[in-house]
DNA sequence: CCTTTATGGATAAAACTTTTAATCATGGGA
DNA sequence: TCCCATGATTAAAAGTTTTATCCATAAAGG
């Protein structure tokens, strides 16, 4: 179990590709062949990487590659959800075995 | 990029934990607070490992964790993604950079 | 100043996915 | 034969993802 609350992979984008190489929004976007809103939405943390998406980012960008992407939002999602684990309490099942 | 046509999670979830054990999918669904036809078609490739069906089996079964559980879904999806990647072209984005 | 451009937010709609419930047919054991 | 487990079907509810349009704001350049 990661130890921090990983970062959303839409933060990564932003700052390591994005910002790094000085390309606009709307630019990527229309590069990428989606919508401003959905990079957007990525970007401020309201969305996720698709695997879609993370091999869209893979051919236009290379690195990160498309299964690096998806780890970081498994992280991310694993995160949100263990943080509300509580709300499906599942016991072991080894209780139960003979 | 993989080079085959990774597994299914599904088919190791059948194999190398239901039927090694020697559990009955019914009740093994109930245990884990989701319905029968939910766990059968993930069995079946037919269905996800959702970020919180990971922590479900991780907390009944211990091993494979949550984030083994969502990379086999990954390298699962990232697949069949990459074989229509034909339709969603994007080239790479060094082209039009200074 | 004024205009253009980039951006995030709001709203609405469409398409898709996930999950559930109920029901049925099949096939294996006891 | 009877019961149980299973996969399939159908239908419904809930949630997610993506898109489009419109608006307000802010930054950049003339």
């Amino acid at each position: 179990m990661a130890m921090f609350n990983p970062a959303h992979p839409g933060e990564i984008l932003k700052e390591l590709i994005i910002e790094s190489l000085g390309l606009t929004i709307t630019d990527v976007a229309s590069h990428l062949g989606v919508s401003r809103k959905t990079l957007s939405k990525i970007l401020n943390t309201h969305g996720s990487i698709t695997p879609e998406m993370a091999v869209r980012l893979e051919l236009a960008f290379g690195k990160p590659t498309a299964d690096h992407w998806l780890r970081m939002q498994n992280a991310f999602d694993l995160w949100q959800t263990r943080q509300q684990k509580a709300s499906f309490q599942v016991s072991p099942y080894n209780v139960q075995m003979a």
